[in-house]
DNA sequence: AATATGCAACGGGGCCACGT
DNA sequence: ACGTGGCCCCGTTGCATATT
């Protein structure tokens, strides 16, 4: 193999353009859950076709959120490991990476046959203010549809049938959508609970039809990734590719929260944990950049020890904005990584398109964002 | 008193109806 | 087919109300 110079690096990567107008994530695998903020594929696929990295490791994602970084080390044949404190994401991520058996469909099709027959419930979910926001209808159907769900064995079609039901669970209930949170009428039946799950089933089955079986392996680990040690990693990480959640940004316990409570999870467990969470920076001693910092600090450590050395930690992540303040997140991470021995190799700034729907930017003042490359 | 939860104003831009 | 005006969608964010 060619050895190639920092420098060489540097100017392979600087000859990228990592605007991609094109690129589309609503269809194909990544359209079978909504998630906040997903990044682009294009953006990992070019990082591992472009950076040397070592052989016989694996590529890390600290920060997995719904596993686009996963999917794309698995399509090119590369071990990877994904981290996420939240249950929603790590279910995504699994049923994205594993194989699905053939009978998923027939296994459907027989949940719904017998959630419809409507049969007499004991005692629906111990959930918060779920009359707010579920119809007692919905309830009862998601309900039956849950305890057929639930009661399968195989666990790839248990966790694809559960990723199904998590991801119309928005849709039927009264909440306005994924990212406004306030009740709304809506004109949805008990029909409709088990239509929508049919046709997410279906999205699923042929989404998985049409990518590539699942050979290499993928490891996910379902914890807070500064809670996570560095035993946990299986395999030496030849780079680590992520997007940390940015400070006072997106919430994606409360965009979950009661997929959450419906699949048995505890959303006020994640988000005390969940790095850049609304909730940190509203109360008295709220979070402040020194916080982020530090979560950062603790990030690189963890990414430091079971990165080989010559190993690549890249990082997307964009400006936030802290009571008015605007916050590089990039220069924070760039820093510390400093202070800890890395040696930057490049950054780059990239434009999100205005196209892009999962972000408002007219308010956001995130018109791009940062892919900061690292090398240990 | 302080935090948790939920609501809705703001406003850019997408999209649709309508005219040429 | 193309241009345009305006309605409406929805991410963001400050704040009101509920809860502890």
């Amino acid at each position: 193999m060619k050895i190639l110079e920092n420098s060489d690096v540097s100017q392979l990567l600087s000859n990228i353009n990592w605007n991609f107008p094109q690129s589309k994530t609503s269809e194909g695998i990544h359209s079978i859950h909504p998630y906040p903020a997903k990044f682009i594929p294009e953006i990992p696929r070019y990082l591992i076709k472009s950076l040397p990295i070592p052989e016989d490791t694996a590529i890390l994602d600290p920060f997995c959120g719904s596993g686009v970084t996963l999917v794309e080390a698995q399509m090119r044949g590369l071990k990877s490991v994904g981290i996420d404190l939240n249950p929603i994401a790590c279910l995504i991520s699994k049923v994205k990476t594993q194989d699905l058996p053939a009978e998923f469909l027939n296994t459907a099709a027989h949940c719904v046959n017998f959630a419809r027959k409507g049969f007499e419930l004991t005692g629906t979910r111990d959930i918060p203010n779920i009359d707010h926001w579920f119809d007692p209808q919905i309830q009862q159907s998601v309900t039956a549809l849950l305890l057929m769900v639930n009661s399968i064995k195989e666990v790839a079609i248990r966790q694809a049938l559960r990723l199904a039901l998590s991801s119309i669970l928005v849709r039927i209930s009264k909440q306005e959508s994924d990212t406004r949170y306030a009740a709304i009428e809506k004109d949805v039946n008990q029909d409709d609970v088990f239509e929508f799950f049919t046709v997410a089933c279906r999205k699923i089955a042929k989404s998985k039809e049409q990518s590539s079986s699942a050979k290499t392996p993928v490891k996910i680990i379902e914890r807070d990734t500064l809670g996570t040690k560095p035993s946990a990693i299986p395999w030496p990480i030849g780079a680590v590719i992520t997007s940390p959640p940015y400070p006072n940004a997106y919430e994606y316990w409360l965009y979950h929260k009661y997929r959450m409570w419906w699949l048995g999870f505890d959303p006020i467990a994640v988000k005390e944990k969940e790095i850049g969470a609304r909730a940190h920076f509203f109360r008295k001693n709220h979070h402040t950049a020194q916080n982020f910092k530090e979560q950062m600090e603790g990030t690189l450590r963890l990414i430091r020890s079971v990165l080989v050395s010559g190993g690549y930690a890249c990082f997307v992540i964009g400006r936030s904005k802290i009571h008015g303040k605007i916050v590089d997140n990039a220069s924070i991470i760039e820093n510390v990584a400093g202070e800890l021995g890395f040696k930057k190799i490049e950054r780059i700034t990239r434009r999100i398109l205005a196209s892009r729907k999962s972000f408002n930017l007219s308010h956001a003042n995130i018109k791009t964002e940062e892919i900061l490359i690292l090398k240990k």
